[in-house]
This record gives C-alpha cells, sequence and structure tokens, in this order.
DNA sequence: TGCTAAATGAAATATTGTTGCATTTGTGAT
DNA sequence: ATCACAAATGCAACAATATTTCATTTAGCA
C-alpha cells in the first residue's frame, strides 16, 4: 500500500521533474509518502510550522502539476493531496481509482486496486478522467468504539 | 432533463418541508430549476446582488438539508449545488449519480440517467454512498470554437 | 567560486465559510 | 383581521483558505 522510498528516492523525483532539492520539498515528499491517507494543507502546516503555509501552498501545487501527487476533495472541499500512483504523468493523472472518504475521521484514503468499469455517457460529453468518491466508515473507525 | 416548475409548485415545496415562503427562497429555487448545471453560491450572488452573502449561504445549506438540493465540488473545490432528482430525501440523498465537470467551461451537469455499476471495496471499508466525476468537455464547449 | 534562475518567506489582499445578534417577516392561532 | 412568536433575514465580524507581489535566499551549473 505505502510506497517505501528514502530520501536518495525523493531527490531523484525532483530532478526528474527538473525541481531543486530543497528541505521543505523534501519534508513534504517523505511525509506524503509515509501516509496511507490523503494529506491536507492544514495537515502540513501542523507538522512542519518552521516552513512558510504559501511555500506549501505552492510546493503542493507544482507536485499536482508535475504529476508527482494528485488532488482529491474531502467531505468538506478542502484539498488533500496523495502521491501519484506509477502511471500519472505531467498534467494528465491517472487517478482513476477510488477515494474513499471517511465520515467519520474526515480521513481520504487512496484505494488504488480497484477496477472501475467502464461507463458510458450521453451523446456529446467526453470524458477525459473519472474521480470516484465513496462515502462510509473507514476500517480503523470500524473498529473503534463510537466516542 | 431541466424540471420545469412553476411558483405555486415552489410554494409547495418549501411548504412540503416546513420552510417558510420567502422571496429570497423562491428566487433561489426558480433559479436552480431553470440551470442545467450546478448553481455555486457566487453564481447565486452575482444574480442577485440584493441578497445578502449569508442568507444565500444558509438557504443553501438548509436546502441541502431538506433533500431540495445536493451539493457537489467541481474542478477548483468550489462547492455547487443543483436539484435533486425525486429519489431524495431529507438528510439522505440518493446522489449516486454522475457529475460531469467541464474543464472548459467549469461548469457541472448531473447527470442521472446513468446506471452506476456495483463495486466491491476491500475488506473493512463499509461505504454509505458514492459519487462519481467524470471530467472532461461538455457538448456545448464541444460545438463552440477554441477561444 | 560566482552567476543566475528558482525557491522561499513575509506581507498583503481576495474569497469563502461561519457565527452572533438585532431586526424583520411569515404563519398559525385567536 | 390582527396578534404573537418562531423563523428568516441582513449586517457586522471573524476564521480559514487561496492567491499575488516582492525582496531575499539558495541550489545548481558554468
Amino acid at each position: 500500500m505505502t510506497q517505501v522510498k528514502n530520501t536518495f528516492q525523493f531527490e531523484d523525483m525532483l530532478k526528474k521533474h527538473h525541481l531543486k532539492k530543497t528541505a521543505p520539498r523534501l519534508r513534504v515528499l517523505s511525509m506524503m509518502y509515509s501516509k496511507t491517507t490523503a494529506t491536507s494543507q492544514p495537515d502540513l502546516e501542523n507538522v512542519m510550522h518552521d516552513i512558510d503555509r504559501v511555500t506549501l501552498y505552492r510546493i503542493l501545487n507544482i507536485f499536482e502539476e508535475k504529476g508527482i501527487i494528485h488532488k482529491v476533495f474531502d467531505l468538506n472541499g478542502t484539498a488533500n493531496y496523495a502521491v501519484c500512483s506509477s502511471g500519472c504523468q505531467e498534467n494528465h493523472h491517472h487517478d482513476e481509482h477510488l477515494h474513499f472518504n471517511c465520515t467519520r475521521c474526515k480521513n481520504v484514503y487512496c484505494i488504488n486496486d480497484l477496477y472501475l468499469p467502464g461507463l458510458t455517457l450521453p451523446e456529446g460529453f467526453k470524458a477525459e478522467s473519472f474521480t470516484l468518491y465513496a462515502n462510509g466508515i473507514c476500517p480503523k473507525c470500524e473498529k473503534k468504539p463510537h466516542h
């Protein structure tokens, strides 16, 4: 599930996308790759107090542009970011997977290994990508007793 | 596609949900029913300058609670609202339909008449509802020449 | 080592979401 | 018809987020 990576691999990722290797970027990468759920900007801010909010904002944007991460929205409409599976390219995400919004803990899970059946759209609509959200209770919350 | 309704029907809708018949609410209803695409709060503000922003915010919220409209997010993560199909009840939306985000005009279309195939989630995840987004070009934009 | 473009941090502004409160208004009971 | 009251509105204020500008710093390369 989580793709374990070390600092050298993160440096390679940045180099591959012609991005400079900076401390904030490496820290964002290592945090995002260590999590099984998507990360919101507030999440990052809470962990990395010393990095400017705007810097985080820009890092997330450029990572998304480059296809390193992709954006999903939780139930409140706030942006969350998750590392892309291998199929992503610059400006063209292969995020045809399921996003699971847990209504209890509000975490967003990316569920990559799920077959998304083909769909036929009405006449005239040309779909380039699909995003599927499921809302419910995640395994962790299911185990925990209700507050 | 668009369900044509008149003022009397809007008044009935409000009464059915124990909501008072007020001018702002009737205007919001008539605007939303006249459109084939979802409406954002800024959209409403731009058309109805004289109605307070907070009032619109609250009208949208209570309409959503009552199951009159449902919320969808566009590609920027801003909330859009669309009238619910007949199957919606209070606090439990039947919005298992497709939302089409046009990447060009940014409009959100609700495509009700589309069969959403059943999906099997990984062990432990309990889904209560699904929301499917498709991103691409809508028929209108397809016809228009690129700026 | 030094140059240059890229990246950061800080300040400032725009937009959106949200709450509290005083005032107005719709509606059911009289 | 009107009265009373709860509901709805409008306004002010605030919080959070998104976004731009610009001066300063820094990474990567010649």
